[in-house]
DNA sequence: CGGGGCCTTGACGTGATTCAATAAAGGTGG
DNA sequence: CCACCTTTATTGAATCACGTCAAGGCCCCG
């Protein structure tokens, strides 16, 4: 058990641990663990009994959830630096989606059992908890609607606009994995996501890399999903 | 301001409010009201400041959010005895959905500056906030997953097989709304409800009343919606 | 009886998926 | 460093599901 000093200060980065005293940190620290699990290992799977929630420390989380016809689709990508799972304390119940590792992966796994231990303890610590699950309820409410109503070429920019930093100006974003896992978190196939980008690249909006792409004019782009 | 306190009784069906004490109740009372509202007003819009969650007396309230293109999907459609807008308590943020009442809606408002005030006072209610958050993030993660790979067919099905009791066997399901407000909440159009709902018919699978429809055997439903 | 919603039905158009072929990138071992 | 294989990405053509447009039916209420 426990974990190293260093990596675990790295909670302090999130809403959730920013305020927590050192003492009670380190009382959690003591119950944790780090993992490393290769690309396609599972943590977990939609349905079984969930017993602790995790932090990223490097890798990316591919939460998925099945249909009852086998199709997949992928809820979310979590990113280093990122908690998930979290919301599965507070109802003693199932994971809600399968957890799948994309490239190599270190986590801290935080036991439930200790972490609601010292909640129970230092109540003023569950209202950042609220707010933490209010902020995926409002996230969730959003992906909800654009999933249902958005076109495709609709949801690849607002996903893009999405990453771009707030202020306007040349930006470069990211992809936080194969463009087929992106394609899935987007709701669409990964032809599709392949023809979108040609269009985008086609009108000047943006410049697709293997790893990353680049938005000139994040207004230009917005303008252009107003249209689709 | 206060509420008869017949209605308010009615509070105690839902798992958030059952365990409250009775004084702690009576001392929220003091502060909520009723409301009575028409056909298409609009209690509260996306983006406003929230300062209230509210419970229905009677009516329907439609939770809605708008793209930027000007669409609008029906996120959510609340039903009598159900709370709503409760999470946005704990941000102290905007709503993120506009609330229009179908039919003639009573509801009652319950502030959230009181509301907060006795939960930091008795910590352990607190809890119950947090099941009741994790419930609707399970519910939103199943709708996104709905609404990006399940067909028409298989998201009506589903809809009418959530709202059959759990044993199988003969059911009838009410319909909440207008039939045009239930394909905005399945995130299709009226039309395309009207065909899988004649699919249903001829394949002898469902039965389609006005403000009802009868199922004469879930299992061949389940069994249908997987094949689509 | 007549008008206005709401629902249903049909013909047609469009956008996304499917299937299939090709191209490019990455990894491995010689 | 190159040949080879696997994985991933792109592109085109055919298909399908759903949306759009428009007409007609049904039911409620005056």
């Amino acid at each position: 058990m426990s974990v190293d000093k260093l990596p675990f200060q790295r909670l302090l980065h999130t809403p959730i641990f920013k305020p927590w005293p050192a003492d009670t940190l380190a009382r959690l620290q003591a119950h944790c663990q780090t993992l490393n699990l290769r690309t396609g290992s599972v943590l977990f799977t939609e349905g079984s009994a969930g017993s602790a929630f995790y932090f990223v420390l490097s890798g990316r989380i591919l939460l998925s959830s099945g249909s009852a016809a086998g199709q997949e689709k992928i809820v979310e990508i979590i990113q280093p630096d990122q908690l998930f799972a979290l919301a599965v304390g507070f109802l003693g119940k199932k994971y809600p989606v399968t957890a799948t590792c994309e490239g190599r992966c270190e986590l801290i796994e935080i036991p439930f059992a200790p972490f609601l231990q010292i909640l129970r303890e230092q109540p003023e610590l569950t209202w950042l908890m609220m707010g933490n699950l209010s902020i995926r309820l409002n996230f969730l409410v959003n992906e909800v609607r654009r999933m249902s109503v958005e076109s495709a070429d609709a949801r690849v920019a607002e996903y893009l606009l999405d990453q771009c930093p707030h202020w306007d100006g040349p930006a470069r974003v990211e992809l936080p994995c194969t463009k087929a896992a992106l394609a899935a978190r987007l709701g669409i196939k990964p032809e599709t996501l392949s023809r979108v980008f040609a269009r985008l690249r086609r009108d000047g909006l943006a410049e697709i890399g293997r790893l990353h792409v680049d938005i000139p004019d994040p207004e230009a782009l917005r303008a252009w999903r107003s249209g689709r």
